[in-house]
This record gives C-alpha cells, sequence and structure tokens, in this order.
RNA sequence: GGAGAGAUGCCCGAGUUGGUCGAAGGGGACGGUCUCGAAAAUCGUUGUGGGCUUUGCUCACCGAGGGUUCGAAUCCCUCUCUCUCCGCCA
C-alpha cells in the first residue's frame, strides 16, 4: 500500500506511475479520489453526530443520577442512533471500495529504474566471471541429471504430479550442502539471523505480504484449516514483525530462512516444462531485512551483494540485471535479478531477485519502528530476496561442473559439506 | 479430539449490580529536583489510528466480528487465540 497521502495530493503523479509501469488500467484513480473525497465528507458528518450522542448520553446518565426525567432527550438520541447508523454502512461499503483500490495501487518506483516496457528494456548492471568452455557439448542438467541417475521425473509425476521431481542420491546430498553452504555464509559473514518457521501461514499473512487478495489462484490453500503453503519464506519473515512496532536500536533487523516453495504456477502451462527450472516444490535461502527508510537503497545493494557472493563462492558466472519500470513487480520499488548462467540449456537463468519495497508492504503488514523514545511511530522499509533458489542453483553447478564423461565435479565450496 | 479457565494500555493488573472509564494501582522507560556523580527519595510525562477551521477540537479502538440499549471494557451471540487437565503423538 503506498502512502495515502498520494491520492489525497498527487493523483497526477499516479496516473504517470501507473503509465510507467504499463498497467494504466489497473486501477481507476478517478473513481479512488472521488471516493476518497466522499468518504471523508461522510466521516465528518457521522463523527459530529458521534459527537452529539456522546454528550446527550453523557446528560442523561446525569439527569438519571439526579432522579430527573430523561425521555425527552432519551427519544432524541434515540434518532441519533439510527442516523448514525445509516452512515456506518454507507461509510463501510465506501472505505472497502476505497481500500480495494487503495491495495491496487502499485509502488512508487525508485528514481534510478529504467523505463521500459517488459523485460527486454531491462539493464544489465555488471557481470561477474565468464561462461566455462567445454571440450564438449555440455548437457542441460535434466539429462545429466537424468542419465547420472540423480534426477527422476517419471517417479515425481507418479508420486505427485506433473512438475514434480525426485533427487536420488547425489542431487538431495548437493542440494543440502548447498543449502547448508548458503545459510552459513548468510548468518557467519553476512551478519543474518538464521530462522526456521512455519510453512503454512494463515491469511493475515498472505495478505500483509501481498499475495493475498489479488493472486489467489497462484497459491496452495488449505481450505479446511485456512491455511496456505508459503510461496517463499518471504511470507513467514517479513510477517514476524506483522502489527508491531520495533526499536530504532535495533535495526537494520536481518533473517534468513531456508524452507521449502510451493507454487502453482498458474498460467505457466507449457513454459519450462523440463528440468528443475519451473516446479511446484522447491526449496531457497530466503533474505529478508528491516531497515530505517533513508538506508533501504543502500541496504538492498548490499543484500544483492549477499546473495551474488554465493555465486562468487561457486565460481558460477552471473549478471546482474535492474528490472525496468514495466518488469518491477507492483509491491517493488526497485528490483535486481540475478542471473546464473546455465551452459547446457545455453541461456541465463534467474536464480534471485532482489527488492526494496518501502515502506508498501510494512504499511499493508502494519511494521513500524520508533525513530526516538517519545515520537510517533513509523512505516519501516522492508527488502527480501532469494539468496538463492536451492534447486535452480542445484542445476547451475550440475551444468557447470560436469565433465565429458558426465560426472559432476564438486565444487570447492561444497567440498566440505560433502565429506 | 473431550472438560474447564481466560483474553484490558510497553509489562503486571483493577474494573463485570451498564453512565463523568481511554480506563485505578504497581512496574518499566523518559524528563526534572536532590547529589561531585550514582543509588535511594520525590514530582511530572508516557497507547494506536482517523477527521477537521491542526499550538486546539473531535471520532474510533479494552482479542475479532455482530447484537441489545438513550448509553457497553462491563449484558447477549459467533469466531479466534492462550492456559490447565485428559486422550493421541514425531
Amino acid at each position: 500500500m503506498i502512502d495515502p497521502k498520494f491520492i489525497k495530493e498527487d493523483i497526477e503523479g499516479l496516473k504517470l506511475l501507473l503509465k510507467k509501469r504499463n498497467m494504466e488500467t489497473a486501477v481507476d484513480l478517478d473513481r479512488l479520489k472521488a471516493i476518497d473525497e466522499e468518504r471523508r465528507t461522510l466521516l465528518q458528518k457521522s463523527d459530529e453526530l458521534r459527537e452529539k450522542r456522546n454528550r446527550l448520553s453523557k446528560e442523561i446518565g446525569q439527569s438519571k443520577s439526579k432522579g430527573l426525567d430523561a425521555n425527552e432527550l432519551m427519544k432524541q438520541v434515540q434518532g441519533l442512533s439510527e442516523e448514525i447508523k445509516q452512515y456506518s454502512e454507507k461509510l463501510a461499503s465506501l472505505e472497502q471500495e476505497y481500500t480495494d483500490l487503495h491495495l491496487s495501487v502499485p509502488n512508487i518506483l525508485h528514481e534510478s529504474v529504467p523505463e521500459g516496457t517488459d523485460e527486454k528494456d531491462n539493464r544489465i548492471v555488471r557481470t561477474w566471471g565468464e561462461k566455462p568452455h567445454f571440450s564438449f557439448k555440455p548437457k542441460p542438467h535434466y539429462d545429466l541429471g537424468v542419465d547420472r541417475g540423480i534426477l527422476d521425473f517419471e517417479r515425481g509425476v507418479k508420486i505427485a504430479g506433473a512438475r514434480f521431481y525426485l533427487y536420488r542420491g547425489l542431487a538431495a546430498r548437493l542440494e543440502r550442502a548447498i543449502i547448508n553452504f548458503m545459510l552459513d555464509l548468510h548468518t557467519r559473514e553476512h551478519g543474518y539471523t538464521e530462522i526456521f518457521g512455519p510453512f503454512m501461514v494463515n491469511d493475515e499473512s498472505m495478505t500483509g505480504t501481498g499475495q493475498y487478495p489479488k493472486f489467489r489462484d497462484e497459491y496452495y490453500r488449505i481450505e479446511r484449516d485456512g491455511l496456505s503453503l508459503i510461496p517463499t519464506a518471504e511470507v513467514t519473515l517479513t510477517n514476524i514483525y506483522r502489527d508491531e512496532i520495533l526499536e530504532s536500536s535495533s535495526l537494520p533487523v536481518r533473517v534468513t530462512m531456508q524452507s521449502a516453495c510451493f507454487r502453482r504456477e498458474a498460467g505457466a502451462a507449457g513454459k519450462d516444462t523440463r528440468g528443475l527450472v519451473r516446479v511446484h516444490q522447491f526449496q531457497k535461502v530466503e533474505l529478508v531485512k528491516f531497515v530505517r527508510p533513508e538506508t533501504s537503497f543502500d541496504e538492498l545493494e548490499k543484500l544483492t551483494g549477499d546473495a551474488e557472493e554465493v555465486l562468487k563462492r561457486l565460481n558460477l558466472h552471473y549478471r546482474v540485471v535492474l528490472l525496468c519500470s514495466g518488469d518491477t513487480s507492483a509491491s517493488s520499488s526497485k528490483t535486481y535479478d540475478i542471473e546464473v548462467w546455465m551452459p547446457g540449456m545455453d541461456r541465463y537463468l534467474e536464480i534471485s531477485s532482489c527488492s526494496n519495497f518501502m515502506d508498501y508492504q510494512a504499511r499493508r503488514a502494519k511494521i513500524r519502528y520508533r525513530k526516538e523514545q517519545g515520537r510517533k511511530p513509523e512505516y519501516l522499509h522492508t527488502l527480501n530476496g532469494s539468496g538463492l533458489a536451492a534447486g535452480r542453483t542445484l542445476a547451475a553447478v550440475m551444468e557447470n561442473y560436469q565433465t565429458e564423461k558426465g560426472d559432476i565435479i564438486i565444487p570447492e565450496a561444497l567440498k566440505r559439506y560433502l565429506e
């Protein structure tokens, strides 16, 4: 949610924002503005009536305690109450519509975000390492894994369905090693606290981070219990402080958590159907930060660097891409994608996405902090990024470290985790 | 899953014959006095969100949502969560 002052004071600015984001039809801003004004008028009127009712009711109490007759007053207040009720009903429906529209307004974009319509306009900001050379034609991880007997897609499909898979032996051990390596790196060297929390969350949490109410079909929900399987540990981590006020001295808070992630991949039919690229369940190490507003864009650079460090230590060639205005997700103000080179697939593959949400998510989830004692609480800024997607990292290691005979060399950084 | 108890401000905790209760009291935190300084003592301040004609006025919030009433933290209904006992269990 953006600061409501934008709706009140700068509707033209918001129109421009929608245009930049290539989503002009997503929100009826004129309607939003009109509702905002109408509800404020009604609110004023209704507050006046309530004030009167409170005052008269007090008088009734006083009269009665003196043994005086208050019937006349009581009749008057009864009428007031009727009127107030009508106003509340009108207001409630207006508030509802206002909130729905407010939630649909995307986040303000940072000035450094390039204008553009889709991924073609994203800007490569840096590249690390080089594409490895092979004296043979490197295989994509799915062929390599199946040939080697460590990836089993047929069994995954039998057990659960399309887009499920099974790791056997080395693949399973390698992914576990990758996860441990990443968690150790982030906790020992980057200052994150390791968290282990729920993989299933309630609707408040899904709403807090923005999954609900809009993109309901993209997630698995267990109706009977009102719980949803998390699509990322971002949900668990960000909701740690939902509805709370933190002390300024405790910021920044840095947390990391490894989790399984569940995605329905609705609308991705026929896309990336092979391999570990797009599946319904995968593991990921997530990074989340809660920071003071004035530091959040610096923190985004550091967070992205924390994720990049994983690839550096694994000696995997990658590039960092700054998403353009049309490709940046609605809740993000600025996003970097990290794309790792996949020699077998002969393409770069997104392995991490790091975003600064500024106060957009914090406002929604009511996460605030107190600048100093006695001051009003303010919304803090939240950031998150994958550090990294474990399944895709496994695939990248397999493709980059394969030998002609179909073996996989263990990267130096992972050796101690596989002994 | 069965039986019972409870949910109040940063924390503890009063308030349940409905009225001047946004809420006593204690603790904590912050500020002042005292002191060379500190402790102790003492005085004061200390919830959140909204509206407006914004050094002020006002509305809402006592787990959440409904209801009764002129008026509800206080009465009624539903839900959620917590605790205790029993059952089950990695």
